[in-house]
DNA sequence: CGATAATTTGATCAATATCAAATATCGTGG
DNA sequence: CCACGATATTTGATATTGATCAAATTATCG
């Protein structure tokens, strides 16, 4: 898996990065803690929350393999949330200071870290523009269409809809409805369901 | 209004950015047209919209008043999407060139970009997050949470309730029947509804 | 004071969540 | 290669909730 900051890492010194395992329910840092790195999940999950004045707290966000997270914490003194493993977790651990110092020396990367971070917020954007759409339907499709590459607006399904589903917002039961519905009216033609890829393609039927 | 660019722009040469008026329906630029600046909105709305090769188009965000958009495309060639006024708009544009020489001079710029980047990019993850809340009166009460300040766990409204509905993803009525539920329930306090600042300030009662 | 926007309450409906269960597929070890 | 368990996909029945449409009331601003 290589991730977005994949160019940035490379162009580090190695005590810059270090592998860390999470046990389920451990924590990675904790709210107040001095913020001193930013993270990037190998595999398994981790879970950021505040704890709030009122003894209560928020989620803030649940990061996914492949996934970053805490990059405002290059900028800040203390972490501002908590950051516990969900499950037993593997992330990769890229220290402020180098980071900094690294960016300081070579300004490319500062526009690159701006770059991978200017995407991620146009991609943010129009996943939250996608749950305005109330329509399951409606707010598959235009999923789909925004994945969807080439002339042939194709979509490749490349892990199971639970999945895509909670990317959605909605149930894993109400997309493959929604698939069946749309299959049905000729929106959308599914194809090599069976291979042995274990991957399905989407065709996205012309019919603005 | 102060953006979060402002520190940004002080530090431009004034020929570096401008101010455009739309009239409702003009484009401010079109899809695959050559990138050559970001913008941020000083009044108005601009929705940002993609073709796609079958006719259709999605909706990648819409765009309100203080807010940036295309931040990505500092680092395309082209737009990606088309940006449309849905009403008389006024923007103020940032031009690409003259906005990475004044990074690469004064490296500190691209940090702050990065900054103002990556504080969106939080941002936006928590409001993703409170999107899979499905209950409109959890969904309330953690984004009151989340805008509480302060030990007293205040939170002021500043804005017609409906505005806060539409980022909330759900009708005004909801919000405001969660509103008195979340009263009658002792979880807030409504106060200084009559003030003739126009403003309500909700305040978290203590209670996990 | 009148006009406009904001807030509130009501009735109804449609859609999705939920709970349940059946079928199909995949991966693995024998 | 096959059997088996785990995971994914599919379909069904039902309930809940928020959307929608309507309308009344209240606040705000000239």
């Amino acid at each position: 898996m290589t991730h977005p900051f994949q160019e940035l890492i490379d162009h580090l010194p190695a005590n810059a990065r270090s592998e860390l395992s999470l046990a389920k329910g451990e924590f990675l840092f904790r709210q107040q803690q001095p913020a001193a790195a930013i993270f990037a999940i190998i595999s398994g999950r981790i879970r950021l929350f505040r704890d709030l004045p009122d003894g209560s707290s928020v989620t803030l966000h649940v990061a996914r393999s492949g996934e970053t997270f805490a990059e405002a914490a290059l900028f800040a003194e203390n972490y501002h949330c908590h950051a516990q493993a969900e499950l037993e977790t593997k992330v990769m651990r890229l220290n402020s200071r180098p980071l900094l110092e690294a960016i300081a020396l070579h300004k490319d990367l500062g526009l690159h870290l701006s770059q991978i971070l200017a995407a991620q917020v146009r991609d943010m954007r129009a996943m939250l523009c996608l749950r305005d759409i109330r329509s399951a339907d409606e707010r598959l499709l235009a999923w789909l269409r925004m994945k969807a590459r080439g002339e042939q607006m194709n979509v490749a399904i490349d892990r199971p809809w639970a999945g895509i589903s909670e990317e959605l917002g909605l149930t894993k039961e109400a997309v493959y409805r929604s698939l069946t519905r749309l299959q049905r009216e000729g929106l959308i033609e599914r194809a090599d369901r069976q291979g042995r890829e274990r991957s399905e393609v989407i065709r996205l039927m012309r019919r603005p």
